[in-house]
DNA sequence: CCAAAAGAGTACTGGTCAGTCCAGTACTCT
DNA sequence: AGAGTACTGGACTGACCAGTACTCTTTTGG
């Protein structure tokens, strides 16, 4: 009887568990921060289950990075769709940005940014990954709907691709590196509201 | 004879040396990649040295950081002097752009910010203490050349620390954030003019 | 020239940690 | 019910490493 259901029971709930505990500690922590017995405490399981579900230390780091990254295409979605109607430009854009800046300055996102970049030296493969499916695709993505504004004759563009660049440069430059370094996840929402309407209307300026 | 020079002469050789070796180290393995064992090797210097010159571990860490950072400045005017004749304003802007990316993607500079940013957490002051005296002095300075270029009518700005914040995140998102990921520090030259004519014409446009 | 300080070299302490081993227990599927 | 598999818990190995101890040599400065 449901067999999908019973093979998902007892294994796959540690699997689950483990994945969990691991990305908890590894965000907190940092990779050599963490030990092997802290995330089998955490996760409620004995070091032993860790190893039989994880080759090794390398791996289970590998891939719960790879999973977070794998939960991107709600924020990357985002940049998809807004509306094209060109009263309501620069409030729409503007909204954009905000949600954008939103997403980007969330502690998880900041902390997996820092987790990534910490040890882009020992897994140079997880860095490229993670810039290729996260950053890459959310420019690509965002380069997109530029040239739909474009071909509507609301902006214009020639390289869309650059300029997706220019207006992520524009809204995430200051908090996203304030954040690398001081470690202050301190955005208030006035900060946040004051970086979309600026850096939007700077790119307008530019593109418009 | 020559006090000072005699003063200079071995234990200031020494302390200089392991200054050295650990930049160079720590650079290039991270804080907790480095041994002190590594350290003393690299310096030619027993164990014992370096403890008698650093009391431990993360106070050497903690000088070599701050002592990098004061090196900042020859960096941080090249942002002060801008030509400021009418004439040959995007010219000069974009030789400031560039001369701007070059400094700051340079392969040291981007380890310094990785080594920093992945020891966030352990040393925060030393993140803050870097944003402040990198960063947040680099824009300021900025924000002055720009004022500057305001009052004589050249540029239109009303909040000129927001337009540097603005200049800096259109000229170095891009790489920047490629360098940190992927740990490329390849850039070749066509690819800073590129950035730099890029970044300075949005800029322009935005703001002139 | 001589005492004090600095350095070399090497061995040692104490602690952490990845990964393994093993003996016994719980679960799952037929 | 019963065989096979997963999980537990704890002990253990081997490596690494910060920081110390100690003995012997070199440098320094008066």
């Amino acid at each position: 009887m449901k067999k999908e259901l019973t093979m998902d029971s007892r294994s796959a709930r540690k699997h689950e568990a483990i994945l969990e505990a691991a990305t908890s500690v590894f965000l907190d922590k940092g990779y050599s921060g963490t030990s092997m017995d802290d995330i089998a405490k955490l996760a409620a399981v004995s070091k032993q289950t860790v190893y039989k579900h994880f080759s090794d230390k390398e791996k289970l780091f590998a891939d719960i990075v790879l999973a977070t990254t794998d939960r991107l295409d709600t924020t990357i979605d985002l940049l998809a769709d807004l509306p094209t109607d060109a009263a309501g430009l620069e409030e729409n854009l503007t909204k954009l940005a905000r949600q954008f800046l939103t997403a980007l300055t969330d502690p998880r996102v900041i902390q997996l940014r820092r987790l990534i970049i910490a040890n882009a030296d020992v897994f140079p493969e997880l860095g490229t990954e993670w810039y290729q499916r996260g950053f890459e695709r959310g420019l690509a993505t965002l380069a997109a709907t530029f040239q739909r504004l474009t071909d509507q004759g609301l902006l214009r563009i020639d390289d869309t691709l650059l300029a997706a660049n220019h207006f992520s440069g524009l809204l995430l430059w200051i908090p996203v590196n304030k954040a690398m370094f001081t470690g202050s996840t301190q955005h208030t929402e006035a900060d946040l509201d004051r970086l979309a309407t600026a850096g939007t209307r700077a790119f307008l300026a530019a593109y418009r």
